[in-house]
DNA sequence: TAACCACGCTAATCCGATTTAGCAACCGGC
DNA sequence: GCCGGTTGCTAAATCGGATTAGCGTGGTTA
């Protein structure tokens, strides 16, 4: 901005061509249009020369299209593994030539809102729609506009939107059987949830299919879940405070917690009640924060694919875009992305 | 994108004036050139009724300012509180109606650039050029050409940017403090830097500032070091061994570590020689991070102001934009963000 | 009554590209 | 020698606003 960037006035007058040849030859279109040989070299090196780069605010308004798409979500702060599924949309854009804006929500309507109308004013090419953690949410209309996926979010009402979102139910059918082929048949506990089916967090989709996966491999085995305990948040102290009430009464084998903080909890609750993971329990979870690898023993998690999570949604969302381009309607199917088991060392043979 | 969207000349049309009119009216301009308030409340209710919205992309192109600024960072993933810092910046954009274009170089100098261009082509009115860790680094020149701050970054060679990083040392004499006024004058020990000055992971600017606040501190006040001890990076693994040798030998009274996740480790080590946190051994620490409220006792720490980092270098940012405008140099000022105290449970008085 | 000014609005140009329509020059065929 | 078809390139319109210069009208002033 020091001085006046080089237009394609500039490069067509260097090369002594009309700006309409200019932009023929730039957009790569030379051929199609029958431009010698010549001219093109010609134009190409004068381009070169004065380090010609095309002005995409430009192109933008001519042609509507801005490579550039928005990234909507409710937070990005609040886990360290949401960094996560934006680094994997902004792999996926960078290696699209666009960029990212993003913006937060707050799970406020009017944010969302004005977030959705100030990126349509930008007139970006399309919008990934966030939730960070896998739960309904009513689709605002102003998505609807152009093209959309959503990311770990489930519309209540079924949306014209494809969604993606992590393979909850089978992460959960992992977990169950990592305690099955160590041999654990009884005292299993589920911390986060239970001992009903219905016993979880409100809007915690993820706890129910995970759940519904758990209960699915261990019927099948023919084994009973010994119990489960909700928890009001999935936080640390509540799965400390769970696995206390447990440890009360009971002396479970294995427990499957919902995600690694409740497990971290669990640790410190078995740890006053001097058991040892995985000696006298074994301790399966989901998440695969990074604090699994940080407590003692190292956690045995079902991971969040989040960085997935963000690549795919970005080539979902082009391929939305490409069809929308050639006058189909978006689809709304559903990707599930698998979620990786990550063996570690918290899960052993139950003893003797 | 379904219908077309409105635009100026839709709304001239409907309140019976010319484009030029309710261009006028509708940036504000109305009064100073005298539109008339009957013609001006004409052109305001067509554009409502019509649910105008200006086209930025078209703005941009004929004002060169298209409200979006960047946000370039080595990395946004690597820890939680990363997010807090883009968080900062997304509501300082917010508030001043602009968007947030991210993206991430990985620390590598193409693709760094290559970032920098895409966002000088797509007309960003300024950016952010923001590391996670403090540190020093050279200052990208494609940088120079714009409006342009640098966050958690120092440049190696001055730069004419200005830059918002921290209260390191500030942060260290705090943490100093704290133990002095629990009392304690002996058996000060640093785990992850020392015991001479210059011992701290190389470009661990934050490690040599806080280092040197709690040496000042400690000087000040009469008190020795006792001793203090490096780690080959900042996590968990390092801060256990780190502790480990200490205690081989020693028996501290007071553990400077110099982030939480040391902090962590050092816990792990201090249980396994059965010492309790505080009674035997006071714990402070830095950046509180979201486990420092998880481990038991919770930990005393002197927090990162990555949120307030963030909001800053928007405000400071749009100071440059506003001086750059009116033709000033911009200044190559320093602003430290205080990192505030957060007292907790880990520091106790010294055992008689 | 002519010259001048203020008022209230508009025509025309511009930002930097893309795209459509079309224009010369050349070639071959009858 | 005329006609039709290629070939190779360009003029001009366009995207959606911002901006500058100016135009007609009515009222004042000399």
């Amino acid at each position: 901005m020091s001085r006046r960037r080089v237009t394609m006035a500039d490069v067509a007058k260097q090369a002594g061509v009309s700006p309409t040849t200019a932009s023929l030859v730039l957009s790569g279109r030379a051929r199609e249009l029958r431009i010698s040989r010549a001219v093109e070299q010609r134009v190409l090196e004068a381009a070169e020369q004065l380090a010609y780069r095309r002005n995409i605010v430009s192109v933008g308004l001519r042609t509507g299209t801005t490579r550039t798409i928005g990234f909507v979500s409710d937070t990005v702060a609040t886990t360290r593994l949401a960094g996560d599924m934006i680094k994997g949309a902004l792999e996926g854009a960078r290696e699209r030539g666009v960029m990212l804006f993003i913006g937060e929500t707050e799970g406020e309507a009017d944010l969302e809102q004005g977030l959705l109308q100030a990126m349509h004013d930008r007139r970006v090419d399309g919008i990934i729609f966030a939730a960070m953690f896998t739960r309904p949410m009513k689709v605002p209309a102003a998505l609807l506009g152009g093209p959309a996926v959503l990311l770990n979010v489930v519309p209540k009402r079924s949306a014209a939107l494809p969604s993606i979102v992590p393979d909850e139910v089978e992460a959960g059918r992992a977990a169950a059987r990592i305690l099955l082929d160590a041999g654990h048949r009884e005292g299993i506990h589920v911390i986060g949830a239970g001992p009903r089916p219905r016993d979880v967090p409100p809007d915690a989709l993820a706890g129910v299919e995970r759940v519904t996966g758990i209960r699915e491999v261990l019927a099948e085995a023919g084994v009973q879940l010994a119990g489960g305990r909700v928890c009001p948040d999935w936080l640390p102290e509540y799965g400390y405070e769970a696995t206390m009430q447990l440890l009360a009464t009971e002396r479970p084998r294995a427990l499957i917690c919902l995600n690694d903080r409740i497990a971290f909890g669990a640790y410190q609750a078995l740890d006053d009640h001097a058991l040892k993971v995985p000696a006298d329990v074994s301790v399966v979870s989901f998440d695969d924060h990074p604090l699994a690898t940080w407590i003692r023993p190292k956690l045995t998690t079902i991971a969040l694919p989040f960085y997935e999570l963000g690549r795919k949604a970005v080539d979902v969302l082009f391929d939305v875009i490409e069809r929308q381009r050639e006058g189909e309607a978006a689809g709304d199917e559903s990707h599930r992305v698998p979620m990786p088991v990550r063996i570690r060392e918290s899960v052993a043979p139950p003893a003797a």
